[in-house]
DNA sequence: CTATAATAGTGTCGACACGAAACAAAATAG
DNA sequence: CTATTTTGTTTCGTGTCGACACTATTATAG
């Protein structure tokens, strides 16, 4: 009677099959999405990965628009992300600024033509089409579950969550505009929007 | 008065916004479901596509266990796949066998030890424990979220569905079993449930 | 105020991924 | 029986990415 003992012990919990199933869903939309990015970029003539760090670094706010920063969205090394971004700033999509006060750190700014390639590329053709076939219920359903998954995801494995300032604990609502905690300094109301590398969600609003 | 011209020809629906936004999301899961499954594949010796490959041979019926449909499958050329197909038969993860009608056709079966390592790896531990903060009703909602998104693009684009032949139009339940209308041969219980390269939702099935 | 770390970024190299193209073998069409 | 199509393999060039060594700047310790 050794049946259980050949049973995988990844097997410890009931939750295991709808784990797989999503593992695979996420999978398969990635290599879907990743597929229609790739044509897309081979049309613009850059590759998917210096697609993704544009994308990046066209919408996070401006203590995280470096190349370090990049590097931890992506999940990639720095020597790696160092390349991409000569790549983007050859084919002028973006232009590197020294930081006044910390000679060794560079800010990212996207160019006109580079916010305007991420703009024609964005939202991938596929999903365009895939959303346009759901009613807007649906669509806020679809918004609203994928974004707790990704949170469950990101706070369960301790990952940095990468989400604008207006969900940020640091972020304090004070009159005429907003203020970080974190860096002691003043937020304009289009900061609040951008992505923030220091983000972190307030303790109570987990996804119980 | 200018303004409406410098806003990129893509912005021409409403949707592109929602689109965007699960574009984004999308791609940041997939990121993160990746980053999760290359340090797992790193530990166990074989490369992320290898592991992919291995997890679709895992759970596709045998008219979809060809390097074909392995390249279809992953949006891969046949002639990458074939390399991956060899890497992964000489770690002793798959077999191949010669079809006996067509000798052209390969047939790639899981060994007990591909086996293995695909239920080790599969649900990723980052999905499982985000998984884990869910109830079980956020988790159903969620599997079907993702189902509808993943089925939404694959029509909206024409793909391959490669779904579980008991969705399928094709597959008819008769006296004691199940029956393909496409390759007229009986399906059996354990059939139905895996992958099918030929899946095709029957036309009443659309996302509405 | 120096010596030593820590941090941000760059450059190089090797292993691997992957598309393209040429190829062999088997099945199918005419 | 030959021509074409289909399935899979091999080879080659380019691109990706981590590992590692390196520089420059800032922070810290004594």
């Amino acid at each position: 009677m050794w049946f259980v003992n050949t049973v995988s012990i990844r097997y410890y919990c009931c939750m295991t099959d709808t784990s797989k199933t999503i593992h695979d869903i996420v999978e398969r939309l990635g290599n879907l999405l990743r597929a229609d990015v790739r044509a897309a970029c081979h049309a613009q003539g850059v590759r998917p990965v210096q697609f993704e760090a544009l994308n990046y670094i066209a919408q996070c706010n401006r203590y995280s628009d470096t190349p370090q920063a990049v590097a931890e969205y992506l999940g990639l090394t720095k020597g790696t992300v160092s390349q991409t971004i000569k790549a983007l700033e050859t084919k002028g999509l973006l232009r590197k600024c020294i930081d006044k006060q910390d000679k060794r750190v560079v800010h990212l700014k996207p160019t006109a033509r580079g916010r305007r390639l991420v703009d024609q590329t964005a939202p991938a053709d596929s999903v365009v089409r895939g959303i346009d076939r759901m009613t807007v219920g649906e669509q806020t359903a679809m918004v609203e579950a994928l974004q707790r998954l990704l949170r469950a995801m990101q706070q369960a494995n301790g990952l940095k969550t990468f989400a604008p300032c207006h969900t940020c604990r640091f972020n304090q609502q004070r009159e005429g505009g907003y203020f970080c905690e974190l860096t002691q300094e003043p937020l304009a109301e289009d900061d609040v929007k951008l992505l923030c590398r220091e983000h972190q969600y307030s303790p109570r609003m987990g996804t119980g």
